[in-house]
DNA sequence: CATGAATGAGAATTCATTCAT
DNA sequence: TATGAATGAATTCTCATTCAT
């Protein structure tokens, strides 16, 4: 139904992480955002059908954008535990870069209710995806102790990395990149195969 | 201002987090959450001074309580593996014999905008703090490796538990306390001076 | 779902009426018939789901009362002329008596889609039968000619009574009232078995 | 001021009755019509000033040509009852073949707000006044009963005509022209001078 | 203390109309 | 002439909060 070209399409997105990250989720109205984009409020009907489709958007083409340049930056390594240390140092150093989308994508959309939550997750389900299919390798080839179930390894790669970007983001006098080493450090000396 | 006492107050935080574990925070009406506890909708804001501040008690008598059952469990225990041990069965048995709570203030509360993230902030970082000491006592007697920063270490058994915890509340198709010893496994691994 | 009782439901019915009939249906907003009715806007909807139930209940209410008024104006006679001079009667009469419900109920309430359509209908086919009965009763008895269809001769009766009601609206410098006679002789010309 | 020309000007306003005819008047967007008629949104305003102006030209249209249709049918005819017998027939026969226009004329734009309605007037009172006309002719002639007021019996005629054609229109399980006969000879009995 | 009817400030969305191309 | 993207005023409905009883 909407069409999704042009600069205005990006604009409003771009206004919309804007918006949000500096006011809150409930408190970012159609009216703020198309302000911030420079249009009217009946444009953002243009190129959304709704607000929440709008929010779909925003959560989507941003995670999706991020899970695509992980997986890049691990393609060539062949190595499990290299790869795990890439997956941190691009998790972290991806969200470092884009604090706005980081807040509004890791924060404010963790909305629960609302249609958004079952969107999102496809989304989301591919980073697990990802993550899972790195430790599964792991463990067939010997690099990650294969005792423990991929899931929970995944719960415990992802929950961490995400609780140390929220903690990032509620207080950020630190480089989030700059922890990496450690976080990797601490991930595969758990999960190293003896 | 408002007074916090007797049986209603009680009902009305009850009745709360049944509405919203039920509906949803944004489809959680005063109106609703009044019925539910069987009171008028007027009687709300004698025990409240608002909606948002019903949510802050929501929030601090269940994650406190959370917090101070979880410290109880650990206080007899002398030895820093065992006490990280109960830490993480505490966590999951817990919040498993507590579903609604458990949704209520890891999902829907995890509302960021509003005042609720502040005063919110100060029980969580109670919680923190518990396990910093564990951490950092681990760290003193040798169990645990000093290299790694303990908040960063809180960062990684906190971000586990909850993850593990918010995929079960997205799918209970199994038991959660039972991840217990497979989690305490992975952090334990890790964590450990070699 | 809501209530209807009090004055205040009357109120904003009766206001309704006023305000539709002086400024047309298309230009009756909420708006003005809560400020015309003395309330808030949001108190229109503790008495009505929506604007389109608020029209329903404007046209079942006094069609269904117009519709019961002239029932009873029939019910004690027994010759059917008679009886169809009393529909006429009383149709125009009570009609001439409340010219803003009836400027309401038969032009501006004639919105052909939405919903109320369906609603109104079967208010209005109330009255149809109850014509009808009389056609049936004065075919059965000899009085009317019963070559017609009785479905037909209501149309008649009914599309006479309606036409002559709109021109009134329309063009208010004579009695509604005082036509009845001659429309009842036009009506019985035409109908009686000879 | 718009120019009323070309085959778009046609196009529009057969776009218009089939969206009306279909959606309903107050969900026929000029949107929808444009995009039905084969030209863009802003085109539309190059042949009509308004979307109400649009509508008074469909009713105006349609309607006017209607009349004419009509009265020409009854040209040739002398005998008053003969020249009725006509009107009942093309009336009832032109808008069975008309179904389309038929509803939006009739039904949809019964509107009774916007200044549509006072446009409409007009050519509506044509039709009245060649109803009234031959009337007045049947009476002058002694066909018709002279007692009665020829508004008034414009009205029966025109009312019983219209409500049966409201009727076809909701419920199109017979044929409307095949009422015809029995119409006439209801109105002949009542009118004749006896 | 308790009630629940009333309030009214919003907020999302629609759509006739315009105007730069 | 024709286009169709952009406009923004207008409108319905929601819901936290108040206050007279």
């Amino acid at each position: 139904m909407a069409k999704k070209k042009g600069e205005k399409y990006e604009a409003i997105l771009e206004a919309a992480v804007k918006v949000i990250a500096t006011n809150g989720y409930s408190n970012s109205q159609i009216n703020k955002i198309a302000r911030e984009a420079g249009v009217a409020d009946g444009t953002v009907y243009l190129y959304f059908d709704s607000k929440e489709e709008m929010m779909i958007d925003v959560f989507n083409e941003f995670v999706g954008g991020f899970v695509e340049e992980v997986r890049l930056e691990m393609a060539d390594i062949t190595d499990s535990a290299q790869k795990l240390q890439k997956l941190v140092e691009a998790h972290l150093t991806i969200l470092e870069a884009n604090y706005n989308k980081a807040v509004v994508c890791l924060v404010e959309l963790r909305q629960p209710d609302i249609k958004l939550r079952q969107a999102t997750g496809e989304v989301l389900r591919r980073y697990f995806r990802l993550i899972e299919e790195l430790v599964e390798e792991g463990q067939a080839n010997g690099t990650f102790n294969a005792e423990f179930d991929k899931h929970l390894v995944r719960r415990m790669i992802y929950g961490t990395l995400d609780e140390i970007v929220i903690s990032w983001v509620y207080n950020r006098r630190y480089s989030l990149s700059g922890q990496a080493p450690q976080v990797y450090k601490m991930l595969i000396d758990g999960l190293s195969a003896s």
